[in-house]
DNA sequence: TCAAAAACCGAGTGAGTACTCGGTCTAATT
DNA sequence: AATTAGACCGAGTACTCACTCGGTTTTTGA
């Protein structure tokens, strides 16, 4: 592994840990041995040594689920979903670093300034959100699922449950691994076709939802 | 407003913009017109300004929520549950910089080291997971939600899904207002009696998953 | 009215901090 | 063997930060 490897991963590693703006280029020098000089010899600064990760961590993240879709076959949409969200929980427990690093603020606050960091976040969530609701519209197609679901929307219901649930499993709120049976269950309540009460108005398929890259103006749910 | 209260004030908006670690003194004191001489008068360092604003969150949320429970009175347990969602919502619209902070890693990190912050933090999210599940119990009282429901559980994970799409808001991703319906009937699929589809296995009705105050051990979901 | 207490001030202070710079070492190329 | 380019070094540099301290002003209450 050249130094410059080490040094990334080390950096992943801290940055991960105890955040950007905690993590000292001094320390990142004593855990890999490699001198002030150096680091700074191969990253012109710290922010760039975190832009580096943050490109490896949306190369890593879009690759790992391209490659588990095309090794995959599902028996439906339902099913794909499903494992959609096993394989995504089984992710951030493999690749805990970058997943706590999403979960930090620092990223959201450069992406306000830094537009590669804008769109490389936007692209990681896009992934995400995009497969939940590839699963949403192929069990559409194949009865699995109910037709009349905004599917772009149910997508991101879905997909802030389960982040959500890893975001309190990185804060050390709660075991996420406890709720994994109900969440399945609760999600094949939402999907199932038999209606279970008659809906209340709204429906549709597709858009009108914006997409990641980040939205404009205030906050304020609801 | 006593100038203790004014640095509280500023404080809790410089923490919330720009978190913690990347608030400093100097700015604190130049926002409030106090010397930093007065603010290390009032309080003994940067951390105890943070505690003291942690406290008064824990207060505010708790006393919000216990006003609200008092002062409504629900048709349904189900109708008690979307009515919750909707003021958990527009409490965190209301109080913007109280749940910027929350889904800021600070609070977290400082929480494995002092144990009156993870208390405060435990007892915050107690509250909110514990009217979840009021909420599911009675509804299974008054026959409005189905009672094959482990309700600690899935009170846990609704809780997930509406403060994973105030998470998104926050962090710029999307309006989760406009996810708002969909989030309404999924609920209602989620517990409305009539099993659109015979349930897999686990029920019973709660405990065993753990309070809120902090898991031991490592991370890992499923 | 006056003394004690509390609030307030702001110029230090010392411990970091990211980043620089002049130089050495290594390894490939000629 | 000589040249050269890039990897590597670590002492320095300019700066920022939380916090202190000696002092003044304001408030309190007897």
């Amino acid at each position: 592994m050249s130094k410059k490897e080490t040094i990334l991963n080390a950096a992943t590693r801290l940055f991960a840990e105890k955040g950007f703006k905690e993590t000292t280029v001094a320390e990142l020098s004593k855990m890999t041995g490699a001198a002030e000089g150096t680091i700074f010899h191969h990253f012109k600064s710290k922010e760039d040594i975190f832009m580096t990760i943050l490109q490896t961590m949306k190369e890593g993240i879009i690759r790992e689920f391209e490659e588990y879709i095309a090794g995959q076959t599902f028996k439906t949409g339902l099913d794909m979903m499903e494992n959609v969200i096993s394989f995504y929980l089984d992710l951030a427990a493999k690749n805990e670093d970058w997943f706590l690093i999403l979960h930090r603020h620092y990223p959201y606050d450069l992406a306000k300034s830094n537009s590669v960091c804008r769109e490389l976040l936007g692209a990681i969530y896009n992934c995400f959100a995009d497969i939940f609701e590839l699963a949403l519209v192929s069990g559409q197609k194949d009865g699995s699922i109910r037709k009349n679901l905004h599917t772009r929307k149910i997508a991101l219901i879905l997909f802030s449950t389960v982040n959500g649930m890893v975001w309190f499993d990185i804060n050390s709120l709660y075991d996420a691994g406890a709720l994994y049976q109900e969440l399945i269950e609760s999600c094949r309540k939402i999907l199932i076709p038999l209606p279970p009460a008659p809906p209340l108005k709204g429906e549709g398929s597709s858009d009108d939802v914006s997409p990641f890259p980040f939205r404009e103006g205030g906050r304020g749910v609801r």
